[in-house]
RNA sequence: GCCGAAGUGGUGGAAUUGGUAGACACGCUAGACUUAGGAUCUAGUACCGUGAGGUGUGGAGGUUCAAGUCCUCUCUUCGGUACCA
C-alpha cells in the first residue's frame, strides 16, 4: 500500500462499498428513536458550489454523528426544481427547462456523491416531478373548499415592451432588466393563502421555539408585526364616505393635521373626480405606478402626495383637515389610510413641512413644553396630553385607552389589531412551475379541478416568450376545460403556476413517504418522522421559507394529514459562503487572483485597467462569483474539502471564501496517516488501554488524558451549538501530543494508551472526513464499517488535575503566574501570590488596598 | 428607510461567558534533513521599543479590583425586505 496519503482511490472505494452495503438507506423501526436530519434543498442551478459544500457537510457530520448514537436516521436530499432561473435559461439556450433542469440534477447528484454524504438516495424528491406536485394540487383544492385559499385583484411588475410579468429581481431602477424600458403596474386577478388567519398563532409560537435561534423568532416576530391600536372613522367634508384609519398612537388623534391615503386606495380617485385637482392627482398615481413596488424601494424614495380637493372631519376635534394621497401610504397596511400627526410622527413631520401644513402638540414631555411653530423634529416619546379637551393632563398611555373607549361610544372607533404580515399571493404568470387546479366558469366562476383528475400536468410545449403574460394561457387544448360543477363546456382552467415557495413548503413532511401514493403523506410514516429534529440552511431564508413552512405544517394539520404544528424542531442557520470580489470598468467583477498588483496599484489582469477595492458580495450565478468546488475535490478530494469548509469558520457566521489555508487542512489528514504507518508495527501488536489513569504516569498519563479531554470536547462541541471548528482543533492538538510520543521508545502500556488515542481520535473524526476514517479503520484492523462503531465516551477521572496554574495580576494587569496543588485553599493561594519576587517589584512600598482571589484562576493585587 | 446580524494579528479564527487576548491553522522568517515530496522536522512570528516596559479586540464615552465580553452613543459591512431561491 501505498505510504503516502492519497484521497482519490481512498475516496471511490468507500463510496462504492457504502453503496452496495447499502448503510445510509433507513426505515421505520418503532424500536429505535428516530433523528431526522435536513438540510434545506438545493435549487438545481447548474452546480454545487461552496454554500452547499458548507451547508452539507455540516448536516453530514451531525447525520453521521447520531448514527453512531444508536438513532435511526433520515437523512434525505431533493431538488427544489421549479423555479425562474430555468426559463431564463431554456430561452437563452433555446431549450426546455425541463432539459436544463434535469440535466442540472444530474450533475449535481454526481457532485453530491463525490462527496461522499450519506443521503438515503432512495428518497430523492424532483418537485416539478408531477407524482410530487399532484399532491400540492390537491392541498391547494382542500384549502380552497375551506376559504383558505381566495382570489382577489392585485399588481404585479409588467414590461409594456416584453409583454411580461416580471419579478422584482428583474426590476432594476423601475425598469426592465432586459429591455429597460420603464416597467408599470398592473392589476391581475391573483390566488392568494391566508396565512393572516394564523399571524397570532404564528407568532405566539416563535416563543415556543428553544431550539431556534432568537435571532430568526425575532425576525419572524417582526415581520408578523402584531401591532395594538384602534380604528378612528373621519367622515369626508360635504359627502357620505368614511376614511377609516389604523393607529397605534390613539392619543394624538388631536393632533392629526391631515390625512394620508395610499395610492392605490379605491377614494383616491372617487373623491378626487372633477375637481381642480384630478389631473395632478391622476398623475401621481401614474407616477406612482410606474415606481418600483417593493417595500424596500417605497420605504427608500422621498416622501411625497398630493392633495385630493378634499377635506375631512377629525373626529375629535371637528378640524377640516386636507386628504393628500402619499407614497409612504401602503395599502396592504391597516386600511391604506394615515392619519398624520406631524409632532408626533417623524415621517409625517417631513411631510408637513415640505407642504407646509399645521404642527399641533398634543403630548409633551413631563418637564417641558413643546411648540408645534418651532419645533425641529416630532416627539414620539410619551409624556403628558395637552390639547385635547377632556384629556389634558393624562398620561398618554392612559390616553389611548379612554380616547379609544370614547370613539367607541361615539360609534367613530373601535380596539383593534393589525398585522404586518399581508396574505401570500401565490399566482404565478410563468411556465415552469406547479397549475393551479382550478377552472373558470362563467356561471359558476372559480371551480376546483376533480380530485381524481390530479395532476394537472405542465404540459410541455408552451412558448416561452408568447407574449401577454402566463405562456399557458397561449395553449389552447391545455386552457380549454369542461366545468366540473355544471359541465359547462366553455369553461378556462387557470393558467397561472404557483409560486415555488409552495413547493418548499411541505417537502420536508415528503420525504417521509416519498412515493406513496394513496395520499399526501403516509399518516404512519408521518407520525413516526416528524417533526424534523435538525433542520440546517442558509439565513437568508430565515423569514420567507422558514415562516411559510410553519404555516403549511398547521395548514396540512388542519385538513388533517399531518398531526403536528411546528416543523422544525431545532434550527441551524448558516451564515452566507461569499467570495470577495473587485470590480474592474470593463469587466464587472472578477476574482482577486485576477488582479496584477503594479506600480500604479492594483490592475485588472485581463484589461489592465485600475480596479476598485474589492468587496464582498454574496455568490450568485447572475454576478458570476459563484467558488465551483470541483477544482478542490479534484486537487484535494472530498475530505479536505469537507474538513477545511468546517474548519474555516463556525457554521453561523458568514465565510468570505478563500483558498487559503485548504493545504493546511489536507496535510493535517498526511500527518495522521503517516502517524498510522509509522507506529503501524506498535498498533497492530496491541489492545486499546481499558484501565484507569491511576496507574499511568509521565506522557503516557498526559496522552490519556488529553485523548479522554479530546473526547468531551468533540462531543460538546457537536452536542451543544455545532462548532465544528473549535472541535477540528481539538483534535489537531490531540494529534500534535501524539506525534512527540510517537518518536520515543514505547513499552506495552505506552502502545495500549497509544492505540487507545488513535481508535479515539480516528473515531471522532470520522463524521467529518469518512472516507479517510473508514481506510484508517480498516488499516488498524476492523473489518466492520466505521459507522457501526459506538461513538466514545469520555472519563472524568482522567480529567482531574493535581496542579493548577494560578496568574497574579495587579491593578488588573498580568504579572506572573505560579502553579499550586489543586486543593490549596484561597489563602494560600493570596499568601504564595504576594510572596513573587517579580510581583513585589511592583508593589513596592505601596500599600495594598484589597487582594481579590477567584477560584483556580487568578489572584489580583489592587494597590 | 425598516427588521436582524457581524466587526479581534498579514489571513481564517480561539477565548471555560466579566478573570492569562491571539488556542488551532494559513502565511511569512530562519535553520535542519532527504529516496527532491502536494515533502517533512525544529525554532520564531500582535504592535511600538535596543531595553525595562508600554499599547492593543471598528470608533468615542461609561460601569468594575478586572471589559473582546456589560451599558450608552457612533461608524462600517453583510442578510432579509413579501415575484431570486
Amino acid at each position: 500500500m501505498d505510504e503516502r496519503y492519497v484521497p482519490e482511490a481512498v475516496e471511490a472505494k468507500w463510496q462504492k462499498k457504502w453503496d452496495e452495503d447499502g448503510v445510509f438507506k433507513v426505515n421505520m423501526d418503532p424500536g429505535k428513536e428516530k433523528y431526522y436530519l435536513l438540510e434545506m434543498f438545493p435549487y438545481p442551478s447548474g452546480n454545487i458550489h461552496m454554500g452547499h459544500v458548507r451547508n452539507y457537510s455540516i448536516g453530514d457530520v451531525v447525520a453521521r454523528y447520531k448514527k453512531m448514537r444508536g438513532f435511526n436516521v433520515l437523512h434525505p436530499m431533493g431538488w427544489d426544481a421549479f423555479g425562474m432561473p430555468a426559463e431564463n435559461a431554456a430561452i437563452a439556450n433555446k431549450s426546455h427547462p425541463a432539459k436544463w433542469t434535469y440535466a442540472n440534477i444530474d450533475t449535481m447528484r454526481q457532485q453530491l456523491k463525490r462527496l461522499g454524504f450519506s443521503y438515503d438516495w432512495d428518497r430523492e424528491i424532483a418537485t416539478c416531478t408531477p407524482d410530487y406536485y399532484r399532491w400540492e394540487q390537491w392541498l391547494f383544492i382542500k384549502m380552497f373548499e375551506r376559504g383558505m385559499a381566495y382570489r382577489k385583484e392585485s399588481f404585479v411588475n409588467w414590461c409594456e415592451p416584453c409583454q411580461t410579468v416580471l419579478a422584482n429581481e428583474q426590476v432594476e431602477n423601475d425598469c426592465c432588466w432586459r429591455c429597460g424600458n420603464n416597467v408599470r403596474q398592473k392589476k391581475l386577478h391573483q390566488w392568494f393563502f391566508r396565512i393572516t388567519d394564523y399571524a397570532e398563532d404564528l407568532l405566539v409560537h416563535c416563543d415556543q421555539l428553544p431550539g431556534w435561534p432568537e435571532k430568526v423568532t425575532t425576525m419572524q416576530k417582526n415581520w408578523i408585526g402584531k401591532s395594538i391600536g384602534s380604528e378612528a372613522c373621519f367622515a369626508v367634508e360635504n359627502s357620505d364616505k368614511i376614511i377609516s384609519v389604523f393607529t397605534t398612537r390613539p392619543d394624538t388623534i388631536f393632533g392629526a393635521t391631515f390625512m394620508c391615503l395610499a395610492p392605490e386606495h379605491p377614494l383616491v380617485e372617487e373623491l378626487s373626480k372633477g375637481r381642480l385637482e384630478e389631473a395632478a392627482v391622476k398623475a401621481f398615481v401614474e407616477k406612482i405606478s410606474m415606481q418600483d413596488r417593493s417595500s424596500k424601494a417605497i420605504e427608500s424614495y422621498e416622501k411625497e402626495g398630493v392633495f385630493l380637493g378634499v377635506y375631512c372631519i377629525n373626529p375629535l376635534t371637528s378640524a377640516r383637515i386636507p386628504v393628500y394621497t402619499a407614497n409612504f401610504a401602503l395599502m396592504e397596511y391597516g386600511t391604506g389610510a394615515v392619519m398624520s400627526v406631524p409632532a408626533h410622527d417623524q415621517r409625517d413631520f417631513d411631510f408637513a413641512k415640505k407642504y407646509d401644513l399645521p404642527v399641533i402638540v398634543v403630548v409633551k414631555p413631563m418637564d417641558s413644553d413643546l411648540d408645534g411653530a418651532t419645533m425641529t423634529c416630532a416627539y414620539a416619546d410619551s409624556g403628558v396630553m395637552v390639547n385635547s379637551g377632556q384629556f389634558d393632563g393624562l398620561d398618554n398611555r392612559e390616553a389611548m385607552l379612554k380616547i379609544t373607549d370614547y370613539l367607541q361610544s361615539k360609534n367613530l372607533g373601535r380596539r383593534t389589531v393589525s398585522f404586518r404580515l399581508r396574505d401570500w399571493g401565490i399566482s404565478r404568470q410563468r411556465y415552469w412551475g406547479a397549475p393551479i387546479p382550478m377552472i373558470h366558469c362563467d356561471s359558476c366562476g372559480a371551480v376546483p379541478v376533480k380530485v381524481e383528475d390530479l395532476p394537472i400536468v405542465l404540459p410541455e410545449d408552451a412558448d416561452l416568450l408568447a407574449s401577454g403574460g402566463s405562456p399557458l394561457n397561449h395553449l389552447d387544448y391545455f386552457k380549454r376545460a369542461t366545468c366540473p360543477s355544471c359541465g359547462n363546456p366553455d369553461a378556462r382552467r387557470d393558467t397561472d403556476t404557483m409560486d415555488t415557495f409552495v413547493e418548499s413548503s411541505w417537502y420536508y413532511a415528503r420525504y417521509c413517504c416519498p412515493d406513496y401514493d394513496k395520499g399526501m403523506l403516509d399518516p404512519e410514516a408521518v407520525k413516526y418522522w416528524m417533526p424534523v429534529d435538525q433542520y440546517i440552511g442558509g439565513v437568508e431564508h430565515a423569514i420567507l421559507h422558514l415562516l411559510y413552512s410553519r404555516y403549511f405544517t398547521r395548514v396540512m394539520k388542519d385538513v388533517g394529514v399531518l398531526e403536528i404544528k411546528e416543523p422544525f424542531k431545532r434550527l441551524l442557520t448558516q451564515g452566507m459562503v461569499n467570495k470577495a470580489t473587485i470590480k474592474c470598468s470593463e469587466h464587472g467583477f472578477i476574482f482577486p487572483t485576477d488582479v496584477v498588483d503594479t506600480d500604479q496599484g492594483p490592475t485588472c489582469g485581463l484589461c489592465g485597467l485600475p480596479v476598485e477595492i474589492g468587496r464582498v458580495i454574496k455568490m450568485s450565478k447572475s454576478k458570476k462569483n459563484v467558488v465551483d468546488p470541483n477544482e478542490l475535490l479534484d486537487r484535494y478530494g472530498a475530505d479536505t474539502t469537507r474538513l477545511f469548509c468546517l474548519f474555516a469558520a463556525p457554521p453561523e457566521k458568514g465565510l468570505d471564501w478563500s483558498d487559503e489555508g485548504v493545504d493546511g487542512s489536507f496535510r493535517f489528514l498526511s500527518r495522521v496517516w503517516r502517524l498510522i504507518k509509522a507506529n503501524e508495527s506498535a498498533l497492530e501488536a496491541s489492545k486499546p488501554y481499558d484501565g484507569s489513569i491511576d496507574s499511568l504516569e509521565g506522557k503516557t498519563r498526559e496522552l490519556f488524558a488529553k485523548t479522554h479531554f479530546t473526547i468531551k470536547k468533540v462531543t460538546g462541541d457537536i452536542e451543544d451549538d455545532f462548532h465544528f471548528n473549535t472541535a477540528i482543533s481539538a483534535v489537531m492538538e490531540l494529534v500534535n501530543v501524539m506525534h512527540t510520543l510517537s518518536y520515543e521508545d514505547m513499552d506495552e502500556v505506552r502502545d495500549r494508551v497509544f492505540r487507545l488515542s488513535v481508535e479515539s481520535m480516528v473515531l471522532l473524526l470520522s463524521p467529518f472526513v469518512p472516507h479517510f476514517a473508514e481506510e484508517v479503520w480498516a488499516m488498524l484492523g476492523h473489518t466492520k464499517s466505521i459507522l457501526c462503531e459506538a461513538w466514545p465516551v469520555h472519563s472524568e477521572d482522567a480529567l482531574v488535575q493535581n496542579d493548577m496554574v494560578i496568574v497574579i495580576q495587579v491593578n488588573g494587569k498580568l504579572r506572573g503566574k505560579f502553579t499550586i496543588a489543586a486543593d490549596s485553599d484561597d489563602e494560600t493561594i493570596k499568601q504564595r501570590a504576594l510572596e513573587d519576587e517579580l510581583v513585589k517589584k511592583f508593589i513596592e512600598d505601596k500599600p495594598i488596598r484589597k487582594v481579590i482571589v477567584v477560584k483556580k484562576k487568578l489572584v489580583n493585587i489592587v494597590i
